[in-house]
RNA sequence: GGAUAGAUGGCCGAGUGGUCGAAGGCGCACGAUUGGAAAUCGUGUGUACCUCCAAAGGGUACCGUGAGUUCGAAUCUCACUCUAUCCGCCA
């Protein structure tokens, strides 16, 4: 949500914005929200007003004659009555523009490709070679069937669809997959952190889930909490309300966590396998950074340059999509996806999301710091990029890697995680 | 789940109805002192909003949150939330 004074003095720009975003009046009607802001300011003044008159009365009671003091006290109450009156009215419209504001997207980069939809992502390179088996590759699925890898059927009838169990060296190399992005991760200066998945519902409104997509959320009504679909979620409240010194930024932290999704949009998508499940573990790359455009949009490169090295590491063949401004989330200022290759699907899936956030969740969790330059508060940027998710990344890894024999090449980098096994499966020596 | 204690500024901590945005200390910034530093001394040091706007100024609100009593609340009342400790349970 940007400022309403931005708003207000660049309207045309915010249309602009909330076009390309894919906003209607109806959504979102900035007229009513300016409307309402002007409405609030008028109150205030006289609300403000009142209340000097009143505590100017009040401070003279001590001193008062005993002749004078009832007068007085008869007037003082007056306007507190009045001021009374005008607060209600002001705490009501202040509540409306409050969850109005909630409403206010990010503004889109202007680098960012302008469409109404997936289809008009732009896909900004391809890297690494899409391999060609000389033998009819397998999907995971069947992979982990012959590998004894997973106990999908059954783990379905114990905790329902969308659910996985994987076993043997195959959670040997889910584990170690996030231990070599923790590692990489720390060599990049990021404070390795493990946090809860549970969560209060104010972090969800700071993070942007709240109020667009409650249907996506676990929610557990006995205590009034919420699973988190990811690991951003926490970290970006986890400073919420302080002024940090700019000196102690940028603040790089990997996030390991359990994230859960309901998955409620997506029927009949991936319903098999492991590249959409309600549980999952991910290990998160988030940045809280200075107010400075040129500052976040290095750190986004430098997130994107992360991850993409992950997949290079992992020896995965991948493209870099821009996402465009309507599929971009309300949060986002600009969006990167990475979408590795799925053979089985002959098409790319996203394993990575890469978005720079701006201002906009540091406004709603009341994140700011200090300037050294002014002594001026601002808020700072957040940035959020996925370190390794899985088991989804375990789809193009198995697949890509896999021999005629059904097992599973482990690419050099990885193996010191495994032990040092270079191969796995059934058949591997 | 049971019991008790607590929540005040960047931190510690005083404050039981007006003179309290809030003593004192620490920290921090600037200045003096010094060859330089430490120590010492002096000065300053919250946020949001309204008004105004070149700047300054003026004002309102904020002592966990919300409501109430009162001319007036950090202070009194009620509800809630959170935190700590002990007991119970437990990976």
């Amino acid at each position: 949500m940007p400022d309403i004074k931005f708003i207000i003095e660049n309207k045309e720009l915010v249309e602009d914005g909330l076009r390309k975003k894919g906003y209607e009046k109806k959504d979102l009607d900035l007229d009513a929200l300016i409307g309402l802001h002007q409405k609030i300011s008028a109150l205030k003044t006289s609300s403000q007003a009142l209340a000097e008159e009143k505590n100017k009365l009040s401070a003279q009671i001590k001193s008062a004659s005993n002749e004078e003091r009832p007068a007085i006290i008869a007037k003082s109450k007056e306007l507190g009555e009045q001021f009374k009156v005008e607060e209600q009215e002001l705490g009501r419209l202040q509540e409306e523009f409050d969850l109005m504001m909630l409403k206010v997207p990010n503004l889109p980069s202007d680098d960012a490709p302008v469409g109404k939809d997936d289809s008009e992502n732009v896909v900004r390179r391809y890297v690494g070679e899409v391999p060609h088996f000389d033998f009819t590759p397998k999907d995971h699925i069947e992979l982990m069937a012959v590998n004894d890898w997973a106990e999908m059927e059954r783990i379905a009838k114990v905790s329902g669809s969308r659910t996985y169990a994987i076993k043997n060296e195959l959670s040997k190399l889910e584990l170690a997959m996030h231990m070599f992005v923790l590692d990489k991760l720390r060599g990049y200066g990021f404070q390795v952190i493990t946090v809860p998945s549970i969560s209060k519902e104010k972090p969800l409104y700071g993070q942007g889930y709240l109020p667009f997509s409650r249907d996506e959320v676990y929610y557990l009504p006995q205590d009034d909490l919420y699973l988190s679909g990811t690991a951003e979620l926490i970290l970006n409240s986890l400073r919420a309300d302080e002024i940090l010194t700019e000196n102690e930024l940028p603040i790089l932290y990997a996030g390991f966590s359990p994230c859960f999704r309901r998955e409620a949009g997506a029927a009949g998508k991936d319903t098999r396998g492991l590249v959409r499940v309600h549980q999952f573990m991910k290990t998160e790359q988030f940045v809280i950074c200075k107010n400075d455009m040129a500052e976040s949009e290095k750190w986004h490169q430098q997130l994107l340059k992360i991850s993409e090295e992950v997949l290079q590491d992992f020896e995965l063949p991948y493209r870099v999509l821009e996402v465009c401004t309507g599929d971009m989330g309300a949060p986002k200022y600009r969006q990167y996806d990475l979408e590795a290759w799925v053979p089985s699907q002959n098409c790319y899936r996203e394993t990575h999301s890469c978005s720079n956030i701006t201002d906009w969740q540091a406004r709603r969790t009341n994140l700011r710091y200090r300037a050294n330059a002014d002594g001026k508060v601002k808020f700072v940027h957040t940035l959020n990029n996925t370190g390794i998710a899985t088991p989804r990344a375990l789809v193009p890894f198995i697949e890509n890697h896999q021999n005629a024999d059904a097992t599973v090449n482990i690419p050099a980098k990885l193996q010191p995680y495994m032990n040092g096994v270079k191969v796995i499966g059934k058949n591997a020596k």
